[in-house]
DNA sequence: ATCGGGACCTGCTTGC
DNA sequence: TGCAAGCAGGTCCCGA
């Protein structure tokens, strides 16, 4: 799945073509995503304008006149906009048809994304929810306070969305690398000049990745079909036994949480 | 209360 | 070439 750059940049390619625009269908073919759509969704969306695309976490969030469509893309989920009639394929499971005769696709392969369409944003899926990373929230101090209550290593604590939203695998890799920090290393024990760096980090290597397009693995296709090309900046994720750029050593593995971890021996410590 | 692991799915890659 | 196992960007929920 898309990780929050993935989420940002499919947030930023759908809104000029769905803002303003009616609602005139929308078709559920296939209710089984993580959670059942409800089947009363298309009676409730239909004739309603898109006011606003905005983004929490993972989720996108369609603004509608009167309530708000919440989309989650899973692990491989993504949105096209395409012409009325284009035919569906495998795995094309709602299509939202507006008046302008365009089509927001949604595709989702494991079907581990999810819709939502609720009358307010009080939802308990977005109730404990950290800090947006990019926002001035996810501070040092809020970051020392937060790693002083656990007992877990800093990868964990990472990618934990109570903590912080947005941060994946691939991310947790990358910005642990750029802060100079070992990921089995215990969240509570990183010093405040260390933590500074990881904040920097993430915060740089999410930017980077959404001014890219962000990362384009297998499944992750923008708006428009295209790739993302973060994948040419990745430093460490997908790269055990290859060379660090930084040093020339090679790249460690491990799993972590059952999650691929790759990072320089030499140059996080 | 916190934490780790299992579970949810399909498809692609890898190794025998 | 064929088949099975392993792995994949997420994250909720359960039991320890």
């Amino acid at each position: 799945m898309p990780e929050l750059p993935e989420v940002e940049t499919t947030r930023r390619g759908i809104e000029p073509h769905i803002r303003g625009r009616k609602i005139r269908q929308l078709l559920v073919r296939d209710h089984r995503l993580r959670w059942p759509v409800d089947a009363g969704i298309p009676q409730s969306v239909s004739g309603q304008s898109v006011i606003s695309v905005s983004r929490r976490a993972k989720y996108l969030l369609l603004e509608l006149d009167q309530g708000w469509l919440m989309l989650h893309l899973g692990m491989s989920g993504s949105l096209r906009i395409l012409p009325s009639g284009t035919p569906p394929e495998t795995h094309d499971h709602v299509d939202v048809l507006f008046d302008s005769n365009q089509i927001l696709r949604f595709r989702d392969p494991r079907r581990f994304g999810s819709l939502f369409y609720m009358t307010t944003l009080d939802h308990p899926l977005l109730s404990k929810l950290g800090p947006e990373p990019l926002s001035d929230d996810f501070s040092v101090d809020y970051l020392m306070r937060r790693a002083r209550q656990v007992r877990r290593n800093i990868k964990t604590f990472l990618m934990d969305a109570d903590i912080v939203v947005g941060v994946g695998n691939i991310y947790a890799n990358e910005a642990l690398f750029y802060a100079g920090i070992r990921p089995l290393t215990e969240a509570g024990k990183v010093r405040r000049a260390r933590m500074a760096r990881l904040v920097a980090a993430v915060k740089m290597v999410l930017a980077k990745a959404i001014d890219a397009g962000g990362t384009s693995l297998r499944d992750f296709l923008r708006e428009d079909g295209k790739p993302g090309y973060f994948r040419h900046e990745l430093q460490v994720y997908g790269r055990e036994g290859e060379a660090c750029f930084a040093c020339e050593g090679p790249l460690t593995s491990l799993r972590i949480s059952n999650r691929a971890t790759v990072y320089c021996r030499r140059c996080q410590r």
